[in-house]
DNA sequence: ACTTTATATGTAAGCGCTTACAAAATGAAG
DNA sequence: CTTCATTTTGTAAGCGCTTACATATAAAGT
C-alpha cells in the first residue's frame, strides 16, 4: 500500500493524499474524509524512506551513553525516552563504552541516519590535555544536528548543556561532614570526568573554608575496573560484573592501605560507597559513628545497602527535562536558547552519616 | 555531499561509487581505492532515507521494553546493542511502559520506521485470559517483520522466543532449600508475567516432589506499585523510586503479617529478596540461620545488600546472544531457524542461604 | 590478430514521497 | 453571462540512492 495505491482508491492525486496526511489546509473537508476513509480501511502507512527524503527529518533523535547497564544512566535514558516519545519522537540508542574512538564512531553513525538531534548522557570527557581533542568531534557534530548533554559540559556554537551542580553537592557534604566532628574525609573517585572534577573542587573547598588541611593522600583514585574494554564484555558472562567489581575492588583495596587512616568517606558514586560499607563490615567498624560514608548519584544500590546510604542526589529527570525542554524550542527554529543550565543537587540523607 | 559529489569528484559514475560504498566485489581495487580517498577525504555519508528507500531496510532494529531502568532490561537493551551495533545495526528504543495500549503503540511506531527487526525484552505476558488478546498484536507485527522475545514465550509464525528456564530454576532452589530442612518456604512475588508462573510451576514441583505440602497462604503476592502508572511518572522526582517503594514495601507487608510463619523465602526477583532481608534485620532474624532467602535475577543489588544474596541467574547475556544469532540467520534469509530457545537458569550462591 | 569469456563501468529506471507551479473548479461581483 | 479572485486539485520535477541491463575494457585461448 502506497501512496499511489491511495490516491487510485480514493480517486484523487497523490498530491492530494500527501496534503491529506500532512494535514494541509488546502484540501476541501469533503476529499479529506474520502481520503481519510480509504487510508483508515487500508491501513496504509507512509514510508518513512520516502517522506524522509523529502522532509529531511525522522522526528527521531540520538541518545549516545557510555554504557546503559549503568543505573544513572539508565534512568537518564530512560526518562528522555518517555518524554520524547510524547513529542512524537523515537530515540536510537547508541551505547559507545568508553573509548573515545567508539565513541566517535557511534556519533557518526547516528548522524548518517539523520536524527534531529544528539543527546549524550554521562559525564564523558575526562580531565587531562586530551579535552581538547575529545570535544573536538562533538563540535564538529554540533554542525549537524543541535548537541544536548546531560551531565556534561562542553562549550561551543548549538552545544547545550544541563549539568548538577556537583561541585556544590561535594561541598555540602562534606561540610556536613565536617562539622559532625570529621576530621580525615576520605575523598573516593574512579574517573577524571568533569563532574568528579567539579566534586574535587567542592570538597578542597570546603574543607579550605573550615580551614581544614587538604592532605594529597586521602584523595583516593581507584582505576575504573575493564575500562576501556567495555566493548569486549559482551562475551563475559558473571552477571552484576562491572558493579560487583567495583564494590570489592574498593573494599579490597580500603583493606590494603592499611596505614591509611580516615574517619569518613565521600565516594563519587555509590559503587564506591557501598565498597566503603563493605569495608566498615569487614573491618568491625560501626557505620555511621566510627566510620561515615557518604555517595553520589542516589542510586537503587543506596537504598539495597545495610545500613542505607546517604547519597547526593544530582537530579537527572530534571537535568533531562530541561535539556527536552531547550531541545524542543531549538528544533522548533527559535534562537538565543539558553546553553548552560546548572541545577542544585541535594542530599538525601540515609543512615550511613549522622546529618 | 552526496553520490554525484563523489562520483564527479573519482571521475566515475554513482552507479561505481554506489558499489564501492555497498562493498560489491565488482569493482576493480583500483578504483575502489580512488572513491575510498575521495570519500574519507569529504567526509560523505549515504543518505540513510535515499537508501532505505532503495534497499527497503534501514539496518536498525527495535527494541522495545517496559521499563529500561530496571536492571535486567538495561542489562540486556545494553547487551543487545553493543551485539548489534558490531553487525552494523543500530538500535531504536521504545520504552512502553506495563500498559498494553502503550506497548501497541509504541510497536506500531516502530514499525513505521521500517525497522528490520522486532526485539522484545522482558517477560510481558500476563497470565490470565487476556493472554490471547495481548499477543494478537504482536502476531500482526509480525507479519511485518521478525519478532524475537527475550524471556518471554508466545507462539506464532516469525515469533522466535529465547528464555531461562525459570521453572527449573526455581526448582532449584526450593529444593536445595528443602534438602537444608527447610518447612515453609515462602513464595514471594509481584506479577503474573509468564516467567513468574514458571517460577511458581517449578516451586511446586519441587515441594511436591519432596512430599512437602502447597500450603496456599506461603504464595504470597504483593501488588506491583505504581504499575501502570508507568508513563506519568516522569515527572515524579523521588529517585530510587519504584525501586525503593519495592523493597520497602516488601518489608512492610512481610512485618504486618505477623501469623504468618516462615523459615525461608523464594523471591521472584532481587528487590522481594532485598526486602526480605530488611524484614529480617527488623524482626532480628539472622540470616541464613533463622531465615534463608533466595532472589532471582542475580542482580547487582545481589552483591549491595548484607549479607549477599542467593540468586539465580538467568543468562540474560546468552538468551540475547541466542536472539541475535538467529536474528541474523532470519535476516540473512534462512528458513527453518529454530524458534523456540530455552537456556538453563543457575544458582549463583552467596550468603543469604546455606547451601 | 580474432574470437570468446570474464570483468569493470556506465546508463537509466525506479523507490514513495513532497511541493512548486499549472490548471481547473467554484463563487462573488458586475 | 462574463470576469476576476479564490479555493481546490493535478502534474511533474526532484530528493539520493540501488541495481538490472547495456556497454566497454581487459584477459585468455586459438
Amino acid at each position: 500500500m502506497n501512496i499511489y495505491d491511495i490516491a487510485k482508491l480514493s480517486g484523487v492525486s497523490i498530491a492530494t493524499v500527501s496534503r491529506v496526511v500532512n494535514g494541509s489546509p488546502r484540501v476541501s473537508e469533503k476529499t479529506k474524509q474520502k481520503v481519510l476513509a480509504v487510508i483508515e480501511e487500508s491501513e496504509y502507512t507512509p514510508n518513512v524512506f520516502a517522506r524522509g527524503l523529502g522532509l529531511n527529518s525522522m522526528k527521531t533523535i540520538g541518545i549516545l551513553c557510555p554504557d546503559i547497564s549503568d543505573q544513572y544512566m539508565a534512568e537518564a535514558v530512560s526518562h528522555l525516552e518517555k518524554r520524547m516519545h510524547q513529542y512524537g519522537y523515537d530515540c536510537i540508542l547508541g551505547c559507545s563504552g568508553s573509548r573515545q574512538a567508539a565513541r566517535e564512531h557511534h556519533t557518526r553513525l547516528l548522524l548518517s541516519k539523520r536524527i534531529d538531534a544528539l543527546i549524550l548522557v554521562g559525564s564523558l570527557f575526562a580531565g587531562s590535555g586530551k579535552d581538547q581533542e575529545e570535544t573536538e568531534y562533538l563540535r564538529e557534530a554540533a554542525k549537524q544536528v543541535p548537541v544536548f548533554l546531560i551531565n556534561g559540559y562542553v562549550e561551543g556554537e548549538n552545544i547545550y548543556c544541563s549539568y548538577g551542580d556537583d561541585c556544590q553537592g561535594a561541598y555540602d557534604v562534606t561540610k556536613a561532614l565536617i562539622r559532625r566532628g570529621k576530621k580525615r574525609i576520605l575523598f573516593l573517585y574512579d574517573s577524571q570526568t568533569y563532574s568528579a572534577r567539579q566534586k574535587l573542587i567542592g570538597y578542597e573547598t570546603a574543607l579550605a573554608d573550615a580551614g581544614c588541611p587538604i592532605r594529597g593522600e586521602l584523595k583516593f583514585y581507584l582505576r575504573p575496573l575493564g575500562s576501556g574494554s567495555m566493548e569486549e564484555s559482551c562475551f563475559v558472562d558473571s552477571v552484576p560484573g562491572t558493579m560487583q567489581g567495583k564494590i570489592h575492588y574498593t573494599r579490597e583495596m580500603l583493606l590494603a592501605h592499611r596505614t591509611l587512616e580516615f574517619d569518613s568517606v565521600f565516594a563519587c558514586n555509590d559503587s564506591l560507597a557501598v565498597g566503603a560499607l563493605k569495608y566498615a563490615l569487614a573491618k568491625g567498624l560501626s557505620v555511621p559513628e566510627e566510620l561515615s560514608v557518604a555517595g553520589y548519584n542516589n542510586s537503587m544500590m543506596a537504598v539495597c545497602c545495610e545500613p542505607e546510604l546517604t547519597s547526593v542526589d544530582n537530579q537527572v529527570k530534571q537535568l533531562c527535562n530541561d535539556a527536552i525542554d531547550r531541545m524542543l524550542e531549538v528544533l522548533d527554529g527559535k534562537t538565543d536558547v539558553e546553553q548552560d543550565h546548572k541545577v542544585p543537587c541535594r542530599i538525601v540523607k540515609r543512615c550511613t552519616t549522622d546529618f
